[in-house]
DNA sequence: GCAATATTGTTATTATTTTCACATTTTGAT
DNA sequence: ATCAAAATGTGAAAATAATAACAATATTGC
């Protein structure tokens, strides 16, 4: 199977979100030309990208959102909900906690959180199970968790991080400014860096402008 | 002046970051392969990045952090702290509001938060100035803001995005799943999407065994 | 039935981005 | 002084990604 190019699996990730909406509202065909539309790209694109996964649809009529659905399942592995668990549950914590618990998406299930103050857990009201953070390792491991949202403090998200990937873990999305190597290799990494956003923001507005 | 590419002018600002870090350590020159390695980057791309703003070094000596900086200054508008302000003040905004405002960063300055709920605003115990939403175009207009957060449930983000552009914001972070788009021209969106960044961890992670 | 339209599959082209290679220059040790 | 090591500037090459072009196929309306 060629490898398919990052690129490639950020848009695609973004097809399936929608198709998953589109299915819900019983629609059942789309073009590529639709897609695009949602994605800001153009049909072209969203045909190449979805020829990485093999034939898809037939020339002349448009794509079955089921067919595509099952292809992005096989190639990308969205297929049963992705386990998650929360590693800090200050104000940010509790902030993703609540809005993926919002979603209904069948894609991810956060099934455990952690955080290294006794007195926080248990003066959260929440469905998910609770734990304190030396106990990352093997409940990670126990409930076979994949991903982890890191949202403690800057200084403790290596560490934290660490844990997860002793676990087992295969992906840590983090929230802290800090940088977070992964331990373990076969784990990846992604931040999401509100300054680092800002400042990007702040370039190309800049850039845009100073050009003219 | 040639515009910076995209991932030039991500790379940089990063840069910026590292090196405004350094420069409060007291380090006052650092080497490309340094730069490289915080970034997780070969010396190669750095130096090609750093060429985008002119010349900036001497062969043979390392860059002076000071000159880097003002180049990026320069280029790139990371100069006076720009105005942000933040729309929607539930959990997510309130943890935002408070990252923001306990790293030490000259680069930006939260001066005003808005929310629907005015007991909201009541309760919430902080040194910004806050507003009703219905407030949004005007206080950013005279506060002269130019970048908003926007962490708002999703079904209100376009309107707010769209009033904080009526104001004259130059760049938005939306953080709700909605997609936004710009009302007026030159006005850049960034989304930082939780549920999406979960599901490249997870088609990364799988593709990359899938492949073995 | 047939032409017109819309749509996918596929190849080719172009543009962009990354990587490499090397000349030039400074620093520092001997 | 001289040589080696390390560092930047810069142009070329390679890899990657986006865009375009077009052939093949189905649908629709008449």
């Amino acid at each position: 199977m060629k490898k398919i190019p990052f690129p490639v699996i950020q848009r695609l990730s973004y097809v399936f979100e929608i198709i998953n909406k589109l299915e819900e509202n019983g629609i059942g065909k789309i073009s590529s030309s639709e897609l695009g539309g949602y994605l800001g790209q153009t049909a072209h694109t969203i045909r190449k990208d979805i020829h990485f996964l093999g034939i898809a649809g037939t020339p002349g009529t448009k794509y079955e959102i089921a067919d595509l659905r099952r292809l992005l399942i096989d190639h990308l592995g969205f297929g049963e909900p992705k386990r998650c668990c929360i590693v800090g549950l200050g104000r940010l914590g509790e902030a993703l906690l609540e809005q993926l618990l919002a979603i209904p998406q069948d894609a991810f299930a956060v099934v455990a959180g952690f955080d290294s103050n006794i007195n926080r857990l248990e003066t959260i009201r929440t469905s998910i199970e609770l734990f304190p953070a030396y106990r990352i390792e093997k409940t990670v491991r126990k409930l076979q968790i994949e991903l982890a949202l890191i949202a403690v403090l800057p200084q403790q998200a290596q560490e934290a991080a660490d844990r997860c990937c002793d676990g087992g873990v295969r992906g840590i999305l983090n929230f802290t400014p800090a940088v977070i190597k992964p331990k373990r290799k076969g784990v990846f990494v992604r931040a999401v860096d509100v300054s680092g956003e800002l400042r990007i923001l702040a370039a190309l507005a800049y850039t845009s402008t100073a050009n003219e």
